[in-house]
DNA sequence: AAGTAGGGCAACCGCTTTGGG
DNA sequence: TCCCAAAGCGGTTGCCCTACT
């Protein structure tokens, strides 16, 4: 037996809300407020629709403080700051932009925000299209990697790259906003090797008079294996694993105004079991590859040693948060407008 | 002028989380 | 502790507008 619908749904308006289905909802809730109960309201008001449309038109267009119209610079960075940091939790980003919703910043994020970043990446798909069928063969594994977590390892890299042109030199710098675990650090690493070593895979071209262009990363599983001494699919799905591990932490701990976000229970037991998961994969990769396991494994350790140390979450996150975000390693949106918008 | 493609955005859908009984 | 209804949330859809052919 399933749920119970929350309306009727035969009964129900679907689609464009008219101006005077607008007034009501805006007079009804601005005289008596919700009550506490959207699915009661529309019977309340006298209009067609299903409570939970009432809600969402109540929040991201009603609302009297509610914010239309283009983003600011400021914004654009601290949107792309925080979905580097913490994924599409647009909510949370939300929390973080006043007069915005999550509905706006995430249409603003996938149709605009995404292209200015990630301008050429259809490009580069296209081109892979063409490639030879071993490459795909060993592409197989990395792309287990959910398109968030590539799309974000891709951003990280070409802000980074954009910020400091000696990356491709082999520089590493300090890479804001998040604190990469080691885990992405290797990754991040891998990319650089790849760059560093011309593999078709992984172009980036630094224009001496134009914009850098810098190309998705598709670091081949051979070259995993290799600096993990492991399965690469092994790896792989460790490492979605971690990031979405870490990522359900790191939401917890923005702790910019206005609001500061108190960590759910679930997400605290989510970063519990993302710890355990890690000394539990750790330990297996240990007793298989005794002899072969590199520092990177110890640093992932040491990693969740440090963040399970009774250091305060909050703090760990939110040093980097506010700290750097007045720092000079912070990442000015300008920056990849200025060179990566064409 | 008509047709078409693509972008932007409002709204919906369905799954997850929360909170009260 | 469990169950269920409501709220919250992110992904997706579809409409409308504009630019282009």
């Amino acid at each position: 037996m399933g749920r119970a619908p929350c309306c009727d749904k035969a009964n129900v308006k679907k689609g464009p809300w008219s101006p005077e289905e607008d007034a009501k909802l805006k007079d009804y809730i601005q005289k008596y407020g919700t009550g506490g109960n959207w699915i009661a309201l529309p019977q309340k008001i006298g209009i067609k629709r299903c409570g939970k449309s009432c809600r969402l038109r109540w929040l991201n267009y009603l609302r009297p403080d509610i914010k239309h119209g283009g983003f600011s610079e400021e914004e654009d960075n601290i949107i792309c700051n925080l979905y580097i940091s913490i994924g599409s939790r647009w909510s949370i980003i939300a929390a973080q932009l006043p007069g915005r919703t999550d509905n706006d910043i995430k249409n603003y994020w996938n149709t605009r925000l995404k292209k200015k970043l990630l301008g050429r990446r259809k490009q580069s798909q296209a081109s892979r299209l063409t490639g030879s069928t071993e490459d795909n063969n060993d592409r197989s594994g990395i792309e287990t990697l959910s398109n968030s977590a590539i799309e974000r390892l891709q951003l990280h890299m070409q802000l980074q790259s954009l910020q400091n042109p000696n990356l491709s030199q082999g520089t590493s710098m300090p890479m804001w906003p998040c604190k990469l675990n080691p885990i992405q650090e290797k990754i991040m690493q891998s990319l650089q090797l790849l760059n560093e070593s011309s593999n078709p895979l992984m172009m980036q071209h630094v224009l001496s008079d134009g914009p850098q262009k810098v190309e998705p990363f598709a670091p081949s599983n051979n070259l995993i294996e290799q600096m993990y001494s492991l399965p690469s699919t092994m790896l792989v799905n460790h490492i979605d694993n971690s990031m979405s591990g870490v990522n359900a932490g790191l939401t917890t701990h923005v702790t910019g105004t206005p609001d500061y976000i108190k960590p759910t229970n679930m997400e605290l037991q989510q970063y519990l079991a993302f710890q355990a998961e890690m000394d539990q994969f750790l330990s297996n990769a240990n007793g298989a590859n005794s002899a072969s396991v590199d520092q990177a494994q110890a640093n992932e350790f040491d990693f969740c040693k440090e963040m399970d140390s009774g250091k305060d979450m909050t703090t760990w996150w939110s040093n980097e948060f506010e700290s750097n975000s007045t720092s000079s390693n912070s990442w000015d949106s300008s920056l990849v407008l200025d060179h990566n918008i064409s």
